[in-house]
DNA sequence: GATAAAGTAGACAGATCTGTATCTTTGTCA
DNA sequence: TGACAAAGATACAGATCTGTCTACTTTATC
């Protein structure tokens, strides 16, 4: 391996076992194990567990928006359900055999008390979804498309949590089933 | 304090310490500390730290569940809208100062890898709150109540999540705003 | 008031945590 | 090939973690 793809690999290694671990259960000992790497070299690109943990996080989030958004793009979006396809992409992730749920909301329920750069960070990813789902509702043509999204985003983040606690991954065709009944409703307004 | 009081006592400080700071980052030597109590004591009524997780997590769906029937009861269930109730019972919940998030999702986040009783604890809860939904639609005389339980369970952790996130408690009313209109659309159907 | 149960205080064991220091090895590039 | 920076190995510091042990005190109950 590479210099250079050492760190690369250090975070997907990090963010695998803060995934199925938890961010206080997996310590520094068990990451540098896994990576395979030295605790001298994990210090000397992160300062702390807390900026490999931002680092994680920043990956993940990048990670997350690019395969929503490729698995949009490559759905036939022929009429302009693009918003609908958002929930293949989250049946996907559930079916995977490493999902524990949203990183995120883990990371906000571990770092949630005081002001916490990591929260801080899981905030950001979940505006950034957001956003993108506004993106699509209005390339969907529908009216009032930040709403929309906003109403979109809270059956993303039910069935997430649904799929992490029963297992279940159909909830993502469950949850896409409403999304279709909100959205034709809004374009029969 | 009578002494079959302190049982009860510690598990409402456990929980609180739980809820805010996370299941491992809360120590034992913390929560004695703010429960007031020898650590001998707490392991005279819990032989480890899990198992006063799981009591904690016990005590914490009791009074979630009866604090939402009571919101459910009390409002005026004049129509048959018992299920929108429940949704501002959530919005007088994230309005609250120790609102952290779902202390159930977070703890599936901390607990999820190997099939652990803590994770199995949360499940239970969601079962019990899935049930309770269906209770609801099957008395608001909606057709097909478990689909639409199901339904606004996707709605009710969506909000749940978002509130944690954001901080903004008005996600529960946008969230009931979404369900009435499930809820009308079954209705006309 | 005696007795037994339960609580307190606090030291302690042993593991694990984050983070540092030291020294050696290795890869890179001129 | 030689210089230099990065990575490895590893011991260690100091804190904190869960859980145990001992010895003493309070409290409830008969």
């Amino acid at each position: 391996m590479k210099r250079t793809e050492k760190r690369e690999h250090l975070i997907d290694v990090a963010a695998s076992l803060f995934n199925r671990l938890g961010y206080h259960a997996a310590g520094i000992d068990l990451v540098i194990a896994e990576a395979g790497i030295a605790k001298t070299t994990l210090y000397r690109h992160f300062n702390s567990k807390e900026e490999l943990i931002v680092a994680v996080l920043k990956r993940v989030d990048a990670q997350f928006r690019d395969k929503m958004r490729a698995t949009v793009e490559s759905s036939g979006n022929n009429k302009g359900d693009k918003l609908l396809a958002t929930f293949d992409f989250l049946e996907a992730w559930f079916k995977q055999e490493n999902f524990h749920g949203c990183p995120f909301i883990s990371a906000a329920g571990e770092f949630g008390d005081q002001p916490s750069v990591v929260f801080h960070e899981a905030a950001i990813h979940k505006r950034l979804i957001v956003a993108y789902l506004e993106e699509l509702a209005r390339a969907d043509g529908l009216p009032e498309p930040r709403k929309m999204a906003e109403e979109i985003n809270l059956l993303h983040e039910g069935a997430t949590a649904v799929a992490h606690i029963t297992g279940d991954p159909t909830v993502a065709r469950k949850a896409k089933n409403v999304a279709e009944r909100l959205i034709r409703q809004a374009q029969a307004a």
